[in-house]
DNA sequence: GACGATTTCAACCAGGTGGTTAAACCGTCC
DNA sequence: GGACGGTTTAACCACCTGGTTGAAATCGTC
């Protein structure tokens, strides 16, 4: 009997971290597929403890003991959304970071293809943040892979800030803070949501909040980067 | 037999969210506050879900029964330490607020305030963030009583920075936004500390990094504010 | 020191959890 | 038809979890 679960590997193989947005993972069975959704769809809002096999079982329309079939358990099924989801959050990364003339149309480029990825991908970033509160073992690894690769996203973003460092388009920052304010200012309310809701229900509604936002999050990094 | 786990009442019944930067729940016994500070740290760390009761009362050096007996149980006692620490929460960003000449000074006592308290209360973050993350039923009063009372913190901190666009301190901003970013730079890389941590790896100890971010973050806020 | 109230404990319980199993199903190739 | 591989299912299990119990120890007080 070939053991299904071996599907986990073929992603492994592969050295490089093409930045391609496309994120479907295409040798996965339509069963599997559906597997997958379901447990991101759970993982994501009830986190790793608070999901319930029983759960994704049911939201997937399979069986319970056909998670134990395609993945091993739930530890295999948790580092299997997981990855992927890490890679799909590392492609929209490199898909936001577009060739422009300017510094500042990079900027906004970057922040509004950011926001709006995660505005489509909630439940990613809810459980990349939701991993790295719980410990993150296995953010570690991911992480520490994407870095050291060579044409990986964050070393692109911090390649084209010490450009415009150079080029005199801004002031001397460090790049590593500036993007992880930029990332931050991103994703954080996201995080937030509940709080940020209460607090602004009185402001229309959630999309219209966040197109404000990412107006807000340009104006205040590029002028906070802006030249003496 | 008196009710012991009737001491969640006390705090109940004041209306007023004092920004004192007090926290020790002076009510409660030794005993009580042992059982409260095991169980931040296991909230804190594991989440609701992957908290444990055993755990907890292992911490706090007593029995397993003695939770139900101070506590109704784990639901009544996550909501105590989550009240709790809301509250210790909110008294911090009163105190990062402090009565300063410029705004200038204003803003950068209160980010050094907010990130250092944020360090000393790493496990309040996550718990919060956490509750967030999950769904936040429990958020949504605290925040709502919170934004409604008239000298909180919140409200003051959007005063100020009004009044600071009336003087011309700063450029026009919406004052809600304005803090969002702040907050949001000041506690995210505390909740992904772990990635974090790994693309620093070689830039020295978490503490000297922290005190880095301080300053960057200051930097790109008030420039960012900067009137035109 | 007796007595009642409070605090502590070991043992126990019901329910839910992830995980397993053995049999049935189903298309396909001989 | 029937053997065979991958797939699906219902029933089942061991274990862990939160929660309970009733009795024993401890404490305050008269």
């Amino acid at each position: 009997m070939t053991d299904p679960s071996a599907n986990t590997s073929p992603d492994d193989t592969d050295g490089d971290a093409t930045p391609s947005p496309s994120f479907d993972v295409s040798e996965y069975s339509e069963t599997e597929q559906q597997i997958f959704d379901a447990a991101l769809a759970e993982f994501g809002r009830k986190g790793k403890d608070g999901a319930r096999m029983q759960a994704i079982a049911d939201s997937a329309g399979i069986n319970k003991a056909m998670l134990h079939y395609y993945f091993r358990g739930k530890d295999q099924l948790y580092a299997d959304v997981f990855r992927h989801t890490m890679q799909r959050f590392m492609a929209s990364f490199g898909a936001s970071l577009t060739e422009a003339p300017t510094f500042e149309e990079t900027l906004r480029a970057f922040i509004e293809g950011y926001v709006s990825f995660v505005r489509d991908n909630e439940l990613c970033v809810r459980l990349i943040v939701s991993e790295n509160l719980a410990g993150g073992t296995l953010v570690a690894e991911h992480v520490r892979r994407m870095k050291t690769t060579e044409g990986a996203p964050p070393r692109v973003m911090v390649d084209r800030i010490q450009a415009a460092v150079e080029d005199g388009d801004i002031r001397p920052v460090d790049p590593d803070h500036t993007i992880l304010s930029i990332v931050s200012t991103c994703i954080f309310f996201f995080a937030m949501r509940p709080t940020v809701e209460v607090l602004h229900e009185d402001a229309g509604d959630w999309d219209a909040f966040v197109t404000s936002r990412t107006e807000h999050i340009f104006e205040l990094i590029y002028r906070g980067l802006a030249p003496r």
